[in-house]
DNA sequence: GCATGATCATGC
DNA sequence: GCATGATCATGC
């Protein structure tokens, strides 16, 4: 039987829901408490499997456990693999508590130092009462994992005490992240301590690449196609963060070209790779190659390698992943992949041609702030109106060339709307046909950064 | 020389 | 076969 006193039992007790469906696991009791069809994957099982009512107390679920239960959706992949379907949104930051506290008597620690996590198969044309339960189990962090946490937990706390709630971002931090949480709507934005602006709700969240960490580490899966940077995690005690580490790394190299420094690392890659620069990068890190980073794939860091030209212009604008215009216009904002990819962390590898030689110039950590973001966001308006009212093609020249509606470079500081397909008859469908042309379908697109945006905000600062 | 449309190359 | 990161080509 359940004893909800105990850690074990509550572990083993939740490990019988593996293979089942919430229907299966607790069907008649769901229909006996009169189950509506309302509410999330998580208080239905809370209530029904584990019977007791959803709170949402600084206290843990299983408060003389010591024991958070939270339940979150997979996607599976094509190999068979299980990923995160999204981040784990853990407390809600009050901002105007938590900068009183320290990490050890934390709201967030006290609440999240021990998780029981149920990991379900998430399917659309699915009920929620039929997702099939893939992975249980405890999760408490390993100690270099806690020390990059602690860290963020004081980087949020920071931006707070300065009166910067309204300005955080997830992109501010490695592996807990501060998560938008309820709409963008007036009602959830919160007073902060130090400044009268109002800021958006935020919750303390695991990042997408860690909880792929942790879905890996649950299913065993093997960890050779990982390498660490940071071997002795007991110097991110010291002085050091893991953003100085990094850049230390780089230090040595600034000035010199890939040639010299690959010839320094004793390393014969192939430069007419088009991983070469992603190769350099790893290899600077101290990766074996074919190695990818564990720490930046835990705090889903989107890695940029740029090469400049002599004026300081990247020669190409940054692409992103193609959207689907269906998928796109169904998406909220909040929901979306642009603003997810907005307030990643990133990691800028700068790269400048004299004469033929390419220079290591230098190496930034980076996010976006919130006013660039809001700025950005009217690019991601502005293609959402047009593809939901048909405007696609604004005329077809003689050879066939399309001219679009979709945001030009010069109408936005930060980003625009470019194709990026195989060729022209890559295409996604369209929601509504396109008004000029009747096309049903059209050439894959994707949003960009301007290269004159990441020159200004990005290389020069 | 830049903006915009189009496409390539690699790896899974 | 396709996603992804990167690059090419044309016209103004």
């Amino acid at each position: 039987m359940l004893d909800v006193t105990s850690a074990d039992s509550i572990i083993k007790f939740a490990n019988k829901l593996k293979g089942l469906t919430l229907k299966q696991a607790c069907g008649n009791e769901i229909e006996k408490h009169g189950y509506q069809g309302k509410g999330n994957f998580g208080q239905i099982l809370e209530k029904f499997y584990f019977g007791y009512e959803p709170n949402s107390e600084s206290q843990p679920d299983f408060k003389e456990a010591g024991i958070e239960l939270k339940s979150s959706p997979l996607k599976i992949l094509r190999n068979g693999e299980f990923r995160a379907k999204e981040r784990l949104v853990l407390n809600i930051i009050n901002y105007i508590e938590v900068y009183k506290e320290e990490f050890e008597n934390s709201s967030f620690w006290k609440k999240n130092a021990h998780l029981l996590l149920v990991f379900y198969l998430h399917d659309n044309d699915l009920d929620l009462l039929d997702y099939n339960i893939r992975l249980v189990n405890d999760w408490q962090y390993p100690s270099e994992d806690l020390r990059i946490i602690k860290h963020d937990w004081e980087t949020i706390n920071k931006k707070i005490k300065d009166g910067k709630a309204h300005e955080l971002s997830e992109g501010d931090t490695f592996y807990l992240g501060a998560c938008t949480k309820g709409s963008t709507a007036l009602k959830s934005f919160r007073n902060q301590p130090f400044n009268e602006e109002k800021a958006k709700q935020r919750a303390y969240s695991l990042k997408q690449g860690y909880v792929n960490h942790i879905i890996a580490n649950i299913s065993q899966e093997e960890t050779e196609t990982y390498g660490k940077i940071i071997e002795r995690p007991e110097i991110l005690d010291a002085v050091q963060s893991i953003e100085e580490i990094v850049i230390s790394k780089f230090l040595p190299f600034y000035g010199k070209s890939a040639k010299e420094i690959e010839k320094y690392l004793g390393l014969e890659l192939n430069q007419k790779a088009k991983s070469y620069f992603a190769n350099l990068t790893n290899a600077i890190l101290g990766l074996k190659l074919g190695q990818k980073i564990e720490e930046f794939e835990k705090a889903d860091i989107q890695v940029k390698t740029i090469r400049l030209s002599e004026n300081n212009l990247p020669k190409e604008d940054i692409s992103f992943p193609t959207f689907e215009f269906q998928e796109l216009i169904k998406t909220d904002w909040e929901d979306s992949d642009f603003k997810n990819i907005l307030e990643s962390k990133f990691f800028f590898v700068f790269y400048q041609y004299e004469n033929d030689d390419l220079i290591l110039k230098k190496v930034r950590f980076w996010n976006m702030p919130q006013s660039d973001i809001s700025e950005a966001k009217i690019v991601w308006d502005k293609m959402i109106e047009a593809v939901s009212r048909g405007l696609i093609v604004r005329e077809v020249s003689d050879i066939g060339i399309r001219k679009t509606y979709f945001p030009k470079k010069t109408e936005n500081r930060i980003s625009h709307v470019r194709p990026h397909a195989r060729n022209a008859a890559d295409t996604f469908m369209l929601p509504i046909p396109d008004k000029l042309t009747k096309l049903t379908e059209y050439t894959k697109h994707c949003f960009w950064f301007n290269a004159s945006y990441v020159r200004d905000e990005i290389f020069m600062k």
